[in-house]
RNA sequence: GCGCCCGUAGCUCAGGGGAUAGAGCGAGAGACUUCUAAUCUCGAGGCCGCAGGUUCGAAUCCUGCCGGGCGCACCA
């Protein structure tokens, strides 16, 4: 697929391998903040000088002139230690616009790398009660990853870890229990609302044993749970039982693994796990002294199943209050023969609403549900992923409602809705036409629409690397702003046949990119506002 | 005590070695006879926590310190 960034980069990349008889270090190519600096500008010359023993502009003069001999560049020009500045040309806009419109939804899409399988496991919350705003970070920021990643070339599966073992959903059935016979909720139980709407539904007779209570509540909570996650777009692929691992004997498989690997050892009654041996701070208990295993042992054999089924990475999202799961896990990895490098764990960090830190005991717990009920499925899949994982997020409900400029996604779903009702107007009155309009020279808000359309590629790359899809909507919301601009500069049905073909083609690759760029965050384009 | 994250404009935050550090919100001044003013334009506002180091060049990388958050179970 032709892409004209990378185009571009190639060709410096070649002339500098001229010169250096086929090394080529980082070019660096990039928007420079000052627009007398160009389009375009790479330090390379200042980076090649001490590999070349000789002075950066000296070396940025000969690129120079490689680079004019391209023809899509309007001019380059040498300035301060070496910097080299390219303009572009009209040609080189038209051609690109051209290439987007060509690829159209899979503009900036790599193809799937064979042999790839990425695991992605996120939310997983206990199913002892309705999910909380935190694991609906969880959830925004886990679907948006693997849909980064799904765009740039890995096979991605989501999975969802139904942690249904051991004593909290034990506790849980025995609340669901005390909620149907009026029976007061036992020490350290659920006493939530969504717990007695479970009591109320679930089809168990009052006189059930408790195993029935527990088991049939956890299923009923787990698809409570389930509906909401795809009320807001975010589907599961596998939904991985933890009671199912030792059902299996999967667990006691894995620890015979670890075992095969020398890992294990008896001490205190207990069985251990000599995760030191791979830098944990201190060995891990998978079976207590009274028999019962670990949650840990299942953590352990839910790996060893990740990788079993053919896995080739494996990433878990986990809030702040996990992170010192990380090293526990990748250990766990080590000792069943894993290379560690395959598990990846991204922590995301806490979350406040409004300026307040939400928490069961503060009694102030808001769940998904409510968020999405307050401010709607965009505006809380944008919020929510708005900041970088590693920032702590705060999300204004009263700014998330409103329908205006001040809220970033009503700014730029309405840049969406412009778009299209430009496109709709075009055809309802017969203006639309074929063609980029090549005999059209663009203007500077033109340009300045194209260029950011062009660093789309780039954009996508290296969220997706970074797993950061908060880069995603500060361009999106940056693209909305230059189209904005765009819009209220120029008028697009231009009676000139050639101008209104090339604005109409740059609305239309806007409006594409804007759904593109939508779609990775999970966030509705619509038509009309 | 140890580990992880954070410290950038009044507030919430972008900036993964480059030129004069950016955006939104808030506060200020302007712009609608044409495709949605749900928009645009302009100015104000900064010891990039502090101190060293690496580099031609540091908000960015390294070390130390200060401040805030979150963790350090034979719990789940």
């Amino acid at each position: 697929m032709s892409d004209p960034i990378s185009d571009l980069h190639a060709a410096i990349a070649a002339a500098v391998a001229g010169l250096t008889g086929g090394e080529v270090p980082e070019l660096a190519l990039e928007r420079p903040a000052n627009p007398e600096h160009g389009d375009y500008a790479t330090s390379v010359a200042m980076r090649l000088a001490p590999v070349l023993s000789r002075k950066p502009r000296e070396i940025a003069e000969e690129l120079a002139e490689a680079i004019r001999s391209l023809g899509t560049v309007e001019t380059v020009e040498i300035a301060g230690p070496g910097f080299i500045n390219i303009r572009l040309g009209a040609q080189w806009y038209r051609d690109a616009l051209s290439d987007m419109l060509a690829a159209g939804p899979d503009f900036g899409r790599r193809p799937f790398t064979p042999g790839v399988e990425t695991l992605v496991e996120f939310v997983s919350s206990n199913p002892t009660g309705d999910l909380t705003i935190g694991s609906a970070r969880n959830a925004a920021y886990g679907d948006s990853v693997a849909r980064l990643l799904e765009f740039t070339g890995e096979r991605v599966t989501r999975e969802y870890y139904i942690n249904d073992a051991g004593n909290q959903v034990g506790l849980f059935g025995q609340s669901v229990q005390a909620r149907r016979l009026g029976n007061d909720i036992p020490e350290g139980g659920y006493p939530g609302d969504e717990v007695a709407v479970i009591a109320a539904e679930l089809d168990v007779p009052d006189d059930a044993p408790l195993e029935e209570w527990v088991t049939k509540g956890v299923a009923l909570m787990v698809e409570r749970i389930r509906a909401s996650l795809a009320s807001m777009r975010v589907e599961f692929d596998l939904w991985t039982s933890e009671l199912g691992l030792h059902e299996s004997g999967a667990v006691v498989a894995a620890i015979d693994r670890a075992r095969a690997q020398g890992r294990i050892f008896e001490q205190d009654g207990a069985t251990w796990l000599r995760t030191t041996d791979f830098g944990d701070d201190k060995d891990r208990v998978l079976l207590k002294a009274d028999g019962e295993h670990t949650y840990f042992a299942s953590d352990l054999a839910y790996i060893d199943l990740k990788f079993q089924r053919g896995a080739t990475h494996a990433i878990y999202v986990l809030g702040a209050d996990h992170h010192g799961y990380i090293q526990r896990l990748k250990a766990g990895a080590q000792c069943l023969g894993y290379d560690p490098a395959h598990v990846e764990t991204l922590i995301y960090q806490l979350i406040t609403v409004s300026g307040e830190r939400m928490g069961k005991r503060r009694g102030n717990v808001i769940t998904l549900t409510e968020l999405t009920d307050a401010i709607g499925v965009d505006a809380a899949r944008y919020f929510l992923v708005q900041r970088s994982h590693d920032q702590t997020l705060d999300i204004d409900l009263d700014l998330a409602v409103e329908t205006s400029s001040k809220n970033p996604v009503y700014y730029v779903q309405y840049a969406h809705a412009r778009c299209a009702s430009i496109l709709r107007k075009a055809a309802d009155e017969g203006l639309a036409v074929d063609g980029i309009g090549s005999a059209h020279t663009p203007e500077a808000a033109e340009l300045a629409l194209l260029r950011r359309l062009a660093e789309w590629p780039e954009v996508v790359a290296s969220a997706a690397e970074l797993r950061a899809p908060h880069r995603i909507i500060s361009w999106t919301h940056e693209l909305a702003a230059d189209f904005h601009a765009f819009h209220h500069d120029l008028f697009v049905l231009h009676e000139d046949v050639d101008t209104r073909a090339f604005r109409l083609s740059a609305v239309r690759a806007t409006r594409e990119a804007l759904e593109r760029a939508l779609g990775l965050l999970g966030v509705s384009a619509p038509d009309r506002m």
